[in-house]
DNA sequence: GCCATCTCAGTAATTAATTTA
DNA sequence: ATAAATTAATTACTGAGATGG
């Protein structure tokens, strides 16, 4: 996808390495784990969403105080939980409080997560509009002589 | 309004977006509608820094703080920080360990967050590129006819 | 005016994949 | 074939503007 052309891959296959590279001395690289090839269509991993954020001590509310508590580790979002956040999305790309909520229950996800997700994904969206509109741009210009 | 005909004007921050939107859908005339991909930066320089930048942290404290144990927290840079950070870019887009030691020395930051710096340096960099071909491909196909 | 809560642009920092030596 | 370096993609955050109460 990628705002600048190049296609990278499909998003839906994930490999899930482990890493941890015990000797480091602070050079910027790390170590890659076997990588197993995957398939091109997605495999539905029957995976539980659960268990990634356990032990936070339960916030209502988003958009609260950040900084406060570490454990602020990015973590990839497994294939189920970017299933079903795609085809949210797709249903809606805006994302009402209600739905935030839903979505933040059965994914295991706190409702902020779900929000950004839909920002960044609205964000990818319109870039991928606009390059679209270069395309159809050069190919009007191509065809016409 | 939405989240695409929103109506806000281009943030005093960094980026001054000097060219408007080349395809604009005529629906919202908003002129940042898009998020054009493009060009922060190039000239970042002292004079322009100085005045322009209210949404930088106004803090000048540069150096200190940061060195003894923060929490490792996101915190945006400095203007002095991006400077010299540009300046050296525009040296040499590529980061030789030395320089990112002398760099992370002079800036107080840690040698990781120099190399990622350059790394996201170089990706936008890139997609100005890109951006700039199309430009002047839409340029060419312009004056053909 | 305040304040809480949206929005989005930009970007820092991490993870995944590819390239290179 | 391996391991390091780099690119690409993603996640999360910052700071600003808008808006409704």
């Amino acid at each position: 996808m990628d705002w600048n052309g190049n296609t990278r891959h499909t998003s839906v296959s994930r490999t899930e390495s482990s890493y941890g590279n015990p000797f480091h001395n602070d050079y910027d690289s790390y170590y890659h784990g076997g990588m197993e090839v995957k398939h091109d269509q997605a495999i539905l991993s029957a995976e539980t969403a659960q268990g990634l954020n356990s032990g936070r001590p339960s916030i209502e509310r988003d958009m609260i105080s950040r900084s406060s508590f570490q454990e602020k580790k990015k973590r990839t979002l497994t294939n189920n939980q970017l299933e079903l956040l795609e085809r949210s999305f797709q249903e809606g790309i805006k994302l009402e409080p209600d739905r935030k909520m839903k979505l933040s229950r059965e994914l295991g996800l706190e409702p902020r997560q779900i929000a950004v997700w839909f920002q960044n994904r609205r964000a990818r969206w319109k870039a991928r509009q606009i390059e679209r509109s270069y395309e159809a741009l050069k190919h009007d210009f191509d065809h016409m002589s």
